[in-house]
DNA sequence: TATCGTAGTGTTTTT
DNA sequence: CACTACGATA
């Protein structure tokens, strides 16, 4: 056997499985030991690459580098190989197995992605590519490894399995007792900002005790013994707050160093992605766990770092080369996402920044539309703008899915939901309210929560009145404070009520709790998991109490219903699911996680939520000063900076259109202000937009520059101003329909009205539209009129 | 103890 | 403006 010749064959079959990707792609998927840093701008296709790199790793280990063949290749394999060289074919499974030198196992692949949505799609695009082998590669985020592995080790840091996961209301609930008992007064130091810091301590990896320490005046001192405090607590409760999965994993492995062994040795190749997202505790989590072998490589893109206010530091991107002295950096820039306009509006805005790799997009598509910067007098036009937009794009032949609809804080969002609504377009907000966040959700996942964890007191303490029961807020003191003196749970001091005679007063409704408790306990060791809560419901009283409620109960039973129907989803898509696995699921989950792109309407949804996402049409709404940049952030140059990043990511999701509106006018925060435009608008370069000046006004104003810009001597009074900009209906008079009419909606195209009903000083109409069914639209809002 | 009303408050982004 | 927390009353 020719042995030079079988390597040169090897390394061409190999390279022509991933011969789809540019040169520095193919770098950075045959690039698998050592420190690798991969500088991916948006829409490099970085995604792409990490699951050609570890398809490559799973395949073929690192043959492509490797001078050796593995010892007992037969002729016939190099036979095969030679003909799928020549034929451009693909081998199978077991003849790749053969040339490869195999030493790498899906097993000890470790790859870290940002949500549990991203992870999931890693997951599948690799199952897609690999088959059954994928399955063992660990691909999860930082906060659900951290629970993996808590769960197994959590012992050692004196936490028992079933340990609870708080979030920030738990938080929230948690803090406010602390700041009650320690006498501190709320106005003194507020909660949120004591969380924060807390949450920022953690994030750095500082423990109570060394916080003292820094503590520089009786502010800090204080939230610092808040922060001892709040620690004791959850401790007793056995609960994690987020910043802790990450926290105590870290101590876990600073403190048994056989434990940190034991995944050192299963973690051979970690992969990390977002990393311009990461914190301290972050990186050193994966540093820990990397420093064995040093096989780490992380993915990101310093201009997308949006995190800073939750702690994660950009730092940890910009010094990965001091880090690791020995680390390959490979800079992806070409992009395959957007137009060369777009990238340029992008490019031009991100350049402003300062503490920055440099870095400059690029595409060999040459053109596409200009970014169009739309001028509107009220923010009531945006909407209309919005609902304008789409419809021109429909009618080109656009799907309503291809839109999405981004804004810088999430109350913006009212009034294109309002627009859309009235329109009758359909579309989805992500975050926001969410789901698991309702009230009745929450409760009903605490009463899960105290029957797998019975020494979660704060989620005791959440229901143990609702539906009301007549155990009041002095019982629940005295049997909180029972509980810790003795230190035991509340739950055990219910079972011995009758020896404390501080309680006899309450023990009838006690006593009825603990009834249903213990129906509960049985409920959920002798029944199938998706029968638990719609028992829970009647146990409880849960359901007659929503059901006295009207309307509203009516609604919040059925999110319950979702709520039991999302428990059977669960269950059917993981084999020997159990209501602890569901309570640990949500409690990681968040709303972009349930995104589903297949839906046909528009989605709305903060710039933070779309990071990673793309679409076709992309809308950015409210950009102006105060805004976008927010308020908060004109003062410090590093928040600004964030704030560009952040425009950078916005701009960066669209692919073929964005549209950008800003207004003279806007209500906010219950007051009418007239902000100016975004710094952000001037940044962008000029010859890659177009401005359109929708005002309603007679003459035409020259576009506002930073320089030219004028604040308004004086506003008017707002009454009359607003009365003399009331909007008008297309068409200028107020539109009048009567069933039978056939009508022309931009979005939807024809139908006939076959009801219209008067309401406040509109028409609901319901159309029956030819292509799209019936639609309920607001006559004098919709694009709609009369077709003849 | 429960409910209603009022006053005050805070307004970024979230795993 | 919208939401929450607290206090007064039944």
């Amino acid at each position: 056997m020719d042995i030079t010749k079988a390597l040169q064959l090897r390394k061409k079959y190999i390279q022509r499985q991933f011969a789809h990707l540019n040169d520095m792609q193919q770098q950075a998927v045959f690039t698998i030991n050592g420190p690798l840093l991969i500088l991916a701008g948006a829409g490099s296709g970085k995604t792409s690459v990490l699951i050609n790199r570890i398809s490559n790793m799973v395949r073929f280990a690192d043959s492509f580098n490797s001078p050796y063949f593995p010892d007992d290749v037969r002729e016939d394999t190099l036979q095969r190989l030679e003909a799928a060289v020549s034929g451009g074919t693909k081998l199978d499974f077991d003849q790749e197995r053969e040339i490869s030198t195999g030493e790498i196992r899906p097993y000890n692949i470790l790859a870290i992605t940002f949500t549990n949505k991203a992870a999931a799609e890693l997951r599948a695009r690799l199952a897609a590519s690999l088959g059954k082998r994928a399955l063992d590669i660990m691909a999860s985020t930082f906060h659900s490894l951290c629970v993996r592995i808590l769960r197994v080790e959590g012992e050692r840091l004196g936490y028992a399995k079933a340990f609870t996961i708080y979030d920030s209301d738990d938080q929230k609930r948690i803090m406010r007792e602390i700041m009650k008992d320690l006498n501190i007064d709320d106005k003194f130091i507020q909660l949120k900002t004591a969380l924060n810091r807390i949450s920022g301590y953690k994030d750095k990896l500082i423990s109570p005790s060394e916080a003292e320490k820094y503590a520089a005046n009786t502010h800090e001192r204080l939230i610092v013994s808040c922060y001892g405090e709040y620690q004791k607590r959850l401790k007793a409760a056995n609960a994690l707050d987020f910043d802790d999965l990450i926290y105590q994993t870290v101590k876990l492995f600073r403190e048994n160093s056989d434990v940190l062994e034991k995944y050192r040795n299963r973690y051979k190749y970690i992969m990390v992605d977002e990393y311009q997202d990461t914190s301290t505790a972050q990186f050193r989590l994966i540093d820990l766990l990397s420093s064995g072998h040093g096989n780490l490589c992380v993915v990101g893109d310093d201009d997308q770092s949006i995190y800073r206010f939750r702690g994660a530091t950009i730092e940890n991107i910009l010094s990965f080369e001091e880090q690791y002295p020995k680390a390959k950096v490979i800079r992806l820039e070409q992009n395959y996402r957007s137009t060369a306009n777009i990238l340029s509006a992008a490019n031009s805005v991100i350049e402003n920044n300062k503490g920055r790799k440099g870095k400059t997009l690029w595409t060999s598509v040459k053109g596409g539309e200009k970014v169009k910067i739309f001028h509107l007098s009220r923010e009531g036009e945006e909407g209309a703008n919005v609902v304008s937009v789409i419809g021109e794009n429909v009618r080109k032949g656009a799907k309503l899915s291809d839109h999405a609809v981004l804004y810088r804080m999430n109350m913006q969002s009212s009034n294109i939901e309002n627009a859309l609504a009235r329109s009758g377009i359909p579309y989805r907000v992500i975050g926001g309210h969410r789901f698991y966040e309702r009230s009745e959700i929450k409760d009903i996942m605490s009463y899960i929560n105290i029957v797998v964890n019975p020494t979660d007191n704060l989620r005791l303490k959440r229901i143990i009145n609702v539906p009301a029961r007549k155990i009041g807020a002095s019982t629940i003191n005295t049997l909180q404070e029972l509980a810790d003196a003795k230190g035991v749970s509340m739950i055990d001091i219910l079972y011995n009520m009758y020896e404390y005679p501080v309680l006899s007063r309450a023990l009838t409704p006690l006593n009825n709790f603990l009834q249903i408790y213990k129906k509960l306990l049985e409920l959920y060791r002798n029944s199938p998991m998706e029968d638990f809560v719609p028992n829970l419901i009647n146990i409880t009283g849960y359901r007659r109490m929503l059901e006295e409620q009207g309307d509203e109960g009516m609604t919040r039973l059925e999110n319950i219903g979702q709520l039991v129907s999302n428990i059977q989803a669960f269950k059917d898509a993981n084999e020997g699911a159990t209501l602890e696995m569901f309570l640990e699921e949500v409690s990681l989950i968040s709303d972009i996680d349930n995104y589903d792109a297949d839906a046909d309407s528009v989605t709305l949804m903060t710039i933070h939520s779309a990071k990673g996402l793309e679409f076709p049409y992309v809308f950015i709404v409210g950009m102006e000063e105060g805004i976008f940049p927010g308020e908060m952030s004109r003062y410090s140059q590093e928040d600004m900076e964030e704030e560009r990043r952040l425009c950078y990511v916005g701009i960066t999701r669209a692919k073929k259109e964005l549209y950008i509106s800003h207004c003279d006018e806007r209500m906010i925060f219950g007051q009418t202000r007239r902000p100016l435009p975004s710094r952000f608008i001037d940044e962008m370069d000029s010859r890659a937009c177009r401005l359109i000046d929708k005002r309603p006004q007679v003459k035409k104003v020259e576009p506002l520059s930073r320089a030219t810009v004028v604040r308004p001597a004086r506003p008017m009074p707002q009454s009359s101003f607003a009365a003399a900009r009331r909007p008008k209906a297309a068409g200028g008079r107020k539109k009048t329909f009567a069933r039978g009419d056939r009508v022309v909606h931009d979005v939807f195209g024809t139908g006939i009205v076959v009801n219209a009903t008067p309401i406040a000083n509109d028409t609901m109409l319901e159309i029956a539209f030819d292509s799209v069914g019936t639609k309920k639209v607001m006559a004098n809002f919709a694009p709609v009129k009369k077709a003849d």
